[in-house]
DNA sequence: TACTGTGAAGCCTTTCACAGCC
DNA sequence: GGCTGTGAAAGGCTTCACAGTA
């Protein structure tokens, strides 16, 4: 297994979580890693850790592991994390606010290169060393700075409109944090970060269903829900 | 098929998705809906719809489809979210001040009665109505409004201490948006909302792989990342 | 005809088992 | 011995096909 064609998604959604694993892992001044331990930590099966991580390309040594630096750096590249993509936010209430605010992006390949909204309250106003324009600017502004990423942060409502907005200005790539599907050409990638899916399983596990799992419950990801490290 | 044992988890993470389409089409003013209505939207396939239905005991009328009010209430009490968890968040930052600043958690079952941070710049301040308390007062909060759920918003650095101060205030659950797996007992429930997942996904999707599927694409519900309707 | 409901088939992901290597 | 890598089996979710119903 190794380069091309169709890695599966739930492969693509644990990837983070391994890079999270070995970062810490390297502030501990290690060298190298075995899956054992990245399963350990992530409570999941060795083998579908290796599994996962063949799809990177990278090669283990028996006996060792992987060598830690390589192996972060092949999870990160086969993401595209390792190169930079320009990103606008639209949307600026709370949510918005606060992914602004978010200044790691930078480890994830995205940087937030303008604000949008039409509420003149925030219109104009600097969040977070980000200035926020009115929407109707960003075509231009979409087109001066090559931004390819969308971040959808408005309200369900707001959702579909500002979408076609992002279109228009030639932005190819959406991540919608609005609970509402977009309706959109098939030529436009949108990735929905739905965070009621994870509520959802977390309260049906509360209301007594589901209990006691056979096997010692792995990573549990939602798909939908993401982690965000923000600071305190 | 009807109520008890091992709903899949793919399931539980469409029925938010379900309730956002549904009180959608309920401000629309009508009386009922069909599965094909619901799929249409969420570009899903209308049986798996009507599976992913039947696990919370709704049954449909042939020809004219489900009653909407029936089929929404169906979904909210098969998720819980028809009563009222108090919950606490723990790390008021970005993320955590966006959260606090969520008005609506009310529609899906959680009431956030209390926040808590270490930072004496935060500790006693109000965000969004919610005082913020220290940590160290966890304990006697948490049992004195019957705390069941942890929001935790701290960074990863953080994360692992906060969630045991969690436990050992004797809560239950804990929806973390943290990126790191916690450590914890069996019998504390734990949910991953993911943000990067679906960022991974989507990056990923950019990279040139991955083009033109062979079917329209569904919903995309990347594990771990969620949705969330902040205001503008 | 236009829906629901469901058993069975198909596909994808995870888990198992084991060969290879140092 | 301890770890990687991988083919094969198992399991779970989705899709198909069709019976039932008003």
């Amino acid at each position: 297994m190794a380069d091309h064609r169709s890695v599966p998604e739930p492969t693509l959604r644990r990837l983070p979580c391994y890079i999270h694993v070995l970062k810490k892992v390297e502030q501990l001044g290690r060298q190298s890693v075995s899956t054992s331990d990245i399963s350990r930590e992530l409570k999941l099966d060795p083998t579908q850790v290796r599994k996962d991580l063949s799809y990177t390309g990278i090669v283990g040594k028996p006996r060792v592991g992987y060598p830690l630096k390589d192996l972060i750096e092949a999870i990160e590249h086969f993401l595209g994390w390792d190169e930079c993509t320009h990103a606008c936010l639209v949307g600026v209430g709370h949510l918005g606010k606060a992914l602004l605010g978010y200044n790691r992006f930078g480890e994830y390949g995205v940087r937030i290169v303008a604000a949008f909204d039409v509420d003149e309250a925030v219109v104009g106003a600097r969040i977070s060393d980000h200035i926020v324009y009115h929407i109707d600017a960003l075509p231009e502004i979409a087109q001066r700075f090559n931004i390819e990423m969308g971040i959808l942060t408005t309200p369900a409502s707001a959702a579909r409109g500002a979408s076609q907005n992002m279109v228009e200005a030639g932005i190819k790539a959406i991540w919608n944090f609005a609970p509402t599907a977009l309706e959109l050409g098939a030529d436009i990638i949108v990735e929905n970060a739905q965070l009621y899916a994870t509520l959802a399983v977390l309260s049906r596990q509360m209301r007594g269903r589901v209990q006691a799992q056979p096997k010692p419950s792995p990573l549990r990801i939602t798909p939908g829900a993401e982690q965000m490290g923000p600071e305190p």
